[in-house]
RNA sequence: GGGCGCGUAGCUCAGUGGGAGAGCACUCGCCUUACAAGCGAGGGGUCGCAGGUUCGAAACCUGCCGCGCCCACCA
């Protein structure tokens, strides 16, 4: 039994992650752990990381992600799956592009003082630099991405893709130009899709301005009346309707414009009449459209006004003022209410307030898109994690506007698209020659950068190539990312990836997790002053704390709060895993060959492996329903309360005797931490390979199996066996501390009614667990304490027992005992409950109403004994 | 304005019809030869409020109060 034992290596008493991590990570990436192969017998499994903006850095967002991500990952690998984890970044257009124009203003310079071509120039060495950063917060939390297949959404290969989608929405009549209002940020001086514009409640004021004796209109941003080409009113408002088709003159312009009826107007809100400025609000626009009206743009793309006259030049902001003023000197104020709180729509990148803009733009029809997206994930061929986020997907994509893509930006794809001299409009595939000659040129504009990033499952794989990493890799198996892209990110890549990978969606599930929140469960803000770098934590506790942290807050669709306490916690318990194989191998713990026979093992061994069986069969469900808090706590538990407080002090005795009993325990004992370390693997991937290449002596746990539940293990005698066990030796203790006798004071005792409790064959085990020593032939008790299951331990402390103390323990007990029964004998006194409560909840009140007597009965002994 | 969700121990959260739980924090006692980043014991909750359904409600229904998030073109 003894001969695999491996030889002692002197760990040291603390773990020290820092030194751990940074050799085992290099050696993992030499040894090729993290390739997988499109060649492979093995199923695939399939993950694609999010990319990371390539301008940041990572944040305990990403910590999280990642964590999810490298667990489900690393689990699979050692089930035996071909399992990719694909990584690479984002060219984040928008914010990239703000990012390099910040560092040059800071010289003084404009992206126009560079021109396009070394601009882009510009972006790509600030890539360059920003990218590696990332890569290596990475490596420090232990991501086992296949480094060889990392992915930029700039690539040559991803570019194509980018291409080839385009020409075919556009050949589909998808992709369409035309001329709309679209949201402007008059700062980053581009379109703006609905989801990257913000919502804020900001204090405006409302004014209604007198146009004439009759009409009087409201509004917040006075400066648009210069481009008034109607006032509207209900059809139906009996006040207004005469008005109808009479004309109305603006203001400080003179122009006389049309008054119309239109079913937009509410006639109870305000007057009920609406100025209208098709050029600068989204429903005068289609207010505009319904009757013809002219649009008048007042302002250029910086939000300076342009219409001649006494505010030409003004910015936006200063004309409304001005406006409000002149209008009030002309006695056409009315009513003015402010602060009057809105909602204001702000660039989710620079914070400008967004303007309507009348624009010529580039658009996605997603009706048919969002249609099939939808029903992906209605008839379940698409599972998203946890099912109630469904609610929110659907509602996004049953509602879905269609996509304005072009964007005013140098950075990104370009619009594959070309315009002659005449008129012509020609979209360029990828392996197409763009047309030349004179008066022929490209679209100024590239694309929105979810464009891209929404065909990253399977651009990443080699689309528009048929490659053989997409006929294996593809579709993947879990998108793993916050609820909060829910709308930007997975919407887009499964309407992609309908679409053009012959109806086959992108994933089979996704798995949504929440946000990172402070331990107060406050949003981390800079301005708050309570952002935690991850890089902090796994320098200080490691890296495997900081994940084990991340995982164990981890509730499907729920946001994660941390602190550093609970940091320490987890440090605290890879600590322990770590004493707990030391103490395994300083007493020779054997990992080699098969388990005892059973007729060999102890009840103790039989209980442990009895409850390792349970585990792994939790920790494989809390696995595939994405539990992750659950499967920590399950780990938690087992590794720490039965494996180190139990089994470990059960075993203590047993193997300081020595001979084969100590021999099977040291083999049982290695067996359940091998097998902890390997359920442990996933989230903490660092100590648990080094614990148990120290344990097993073997390469590395990567590559061993997945534990998986041996049915014949499972032994309910044991467990009930332990669990009294357990309970006698905790009242022992109680009675001890509650008598303050000292660890190490050694008492007398009797034992009385181990055999009823069926744990008679324990006395040695729990006289030395409790330090009680046998008190010879001529023992005389000095106290009876009752303890649980019949149990009665008679003492002899040599008159140092506080009698009154113990007294009324006994008697709280008995209050205790008593409130039980009585609760019980009502229960079962109801003649509804017992006709109506199905049979195993009545016995279960009988049983509990038994041992509630039987305690009674202890109890009442223990107190005549007493006196 | 529309939608979704939450209110359980001091803090953060599990618990979805039958004995109120965990981690951290707290109290007491211990350096018991794996671990003081530890060990043992303990205290602490009318499960937001009010009704209802049920033999039985923290859980299901209704209303109210409080909080959060998402979506949104009421000037």
């Amino acid at each position: 039994m003894d001969t695999q034992r491996t030889a002692v290596p002197s760990l040291p008493a603390q773990y020290q992650p820092g030194e751990v991590e940074q050799r085992r990570y290099e050696q993992w990436v030499a040894a090729g752990h993290f390739r997988a192969s499109a060649d492979s017998d093995k199923p695939p499994f399939t993950i694609v990381i999010p990319p990371p903006n390539v301008t940041g850095s990572l944040h305990m967002g990403h910590a999280l992600d990642h964590t999810v991500q490298d667990a489900l990952i690393r689990r699979k690998r050692m089930q035996g799956f071909e399992a990719l984890w694909l990584p690479g970044m984002d060219h984040a257009g928008i914010a990239t592009q703000n990012v390099v124009e910040r560092q040059l203003a800071a010289q003084g310079l404009s992206r126009h003082d560079l021109g396009r071509e070394k601009f882009v120039e510009r972006v790509w060495q600030w890539k360059a630099e920003s990218g590696g950063a990332i890569l290596g917060q990475m490596r420090r939390l232990g991501d086992s991405v296949d480094w060889e297949r990392e992915r930029f959404t700039m690539d040559e290969g991803l570019s194509r893709a980018v291409q080839t989608m385009f020409k075919r929405l556009y050949d589909d009549g998808l992709i369409y130009r035309a001329e709309r209002i679209i949201n402007w940020c008059p700062r980053c001086l581009t379109a703006l899709s609905d989801i990257e514009v913000e919502h804020t409640d900001d204090d405006g004021e409302l004014v209604s301005i007198r146009y004439s004796d009759e009409v009087v209109v409201a509004t917040t941003r006075a400066e648009t009346m210069l481009g008034d080409t109607a006032v509207a009113v209900h059809p139906e408002d009996e006040r207004y309707r005469h008005l109808i088709g009479t004309e109305v003159e603006v203001p400080l312009t003179g122009r006389m414009i049309p008054i119309v009826g239109d079913e937009h107007v509410d006639p109870t809100f305000g007057t009920g009449m609406v100025k209208v400025t098709p050029a600068h609000d989204p429903n005068d626009f289609e207010i505009g459209q319904r009757h013809q009206l002219p649009s008048l743009t007042i302002m250029d793309e910086r939000g300076v006004i342009t219409a001649a006259g006494p505010f030409e030049g003004l910015d936006r902001f200063e004309a409304r003022p001005a406006i409000v003023a002149a209008l009030r000197e002309d006695g056409r104020i009315v009513a003015e209410k402010r602060p009057y709180v809105h909602a204001v729509g702000h660039c989710s990148r620079c914070r400008t307030t967004v303007e309507p803009r009348l624009s010529l733009q580039w658009f996605v029809n997603t009706t048919p898109l969002a249609q099939a997206a939808g029903d992906a994930v209605r008839d379940g061929r698409v599972r998203i994690e946890p099912a109630e986020l469904a609610k929110r997907y659907f509602a996004w994509v049953d509602n879905m506007h269609d996509w304005c893509i072009s964007r005013q930006l140098w950075w990104g794809h370009r619009i594959p698209v070309w315009y002659g001299p005449d008129g012509e409009v020609v979209c360029v595939g990828p392996d197409e020659q763009p047309p030349t000659g004179p008066g022929w040129r490209q679209d100024e504009d590239v694309l929105d950068t979810w464009f891209s990033s929404g065909q990253w499952p399977f651009s990443t794989l080699g689309w528009p190539e048929r490659t053989a990493d997409l006929e294996k890799f593809y579709p993947t198996s879990v998108l793993v990312t916050g609820y909060d892209i829910l709308f930007f990110w997975v919407a887009r890549m499964m309407m992609f990836g309908l679409y053009v990978m012959d109806g086959k969606p992108p994933f089979e599930v996704i798995a949504l997790h929440g946000m990172v929140r402070d331990q107060y469960g406050k949003k981390m803000s800079k301005s708050f002053g309570n952002v935690i770098d991850p890089l902090d934590w796994i320098e200080r506790f490691g890296a495997d704390a900081t994940r084990f942290t991340l995982a164990r807050g981890a509730n499907p669709g729920a946001d994660v709060p941390v602190s550093e306490d609970w940091c320490q916690g987890s440090r605290n318990f890879c600590n322990k895993l770590w004493n707990a194989t030391r103490f395994a191998l300083i007493n020779g713990a054997n990992v080699g060959g098969p388990l005892p026979e059973p007729a060999q093992l102890s009840p103790v061994d039989r209980w442990i492996l009895s409850r390792l069986q349970h585990v792994v069969a939790e920790v494989d469900e809390q696995f595939e329903a994405y539990e992750f808090a659950k499967i920590c706590d399950t780990l938690y538990h087992f590794a720490w309360d039965d494996v180190c407080d139990w089994y470990v002090e059960l075993a203590k005795p047993v193997l300081a005797a020595g001979g084969e009993p100590a021999a099977v325990t040291r083999r049982v004992l290695g067996h359940v931490l091998d097998q902890v370390l390997r359920l442990l693997h996933p989230i903490a991937p660092f100590v648990t390979d080094e614990l148990w290449i120290a344990l097993t002596g073997r390469e590395t746990i990567q590559t061993a199996a997945w534990p998986v539940t041996e049915p014949t293990l499972v032994d309910d005698a044991a467990e009930a066996e332990l669990v009294m066990l357990q309970r006698v030796v905790t009242e022992i203790r109680r009675f001890r501390s509650d008598q303050g006798l000292r660890p190490a004071q050694r008492v007398a005792a009797r034992l009385d009614g181990l055999a009823e409790a069926r744990i008679a064959g324990h006395e040695p085990l729990i006289r030395s667990l409790v330090r009680l020593e046998d008190g010879g032939p001529d023992f005389s008790a000095s106290a009876t304490l009752a303890v649980a299951g019949g149990v009665n331990v008679a003492l002899d402390t040599r008159g140092s027992i506080d009698l009154a103390a113990e007294r009324a323990r006994l008697e709280k007990d008995r209050a205790a005992a008593e409130k039980e029964a009585a609760q019980a004998r009502a229960k079962l006194g109801n003649p509804a409950f017992v006709d109506k409560a199905p049979e195993p909840v009545v016995n279960k009140i009988k049983d509990r109403l038994a041992v509630a007597e039987a305690d009674l009965a202890r109890i009442a002994a223990a107190l005549e004994a007493l006196a």
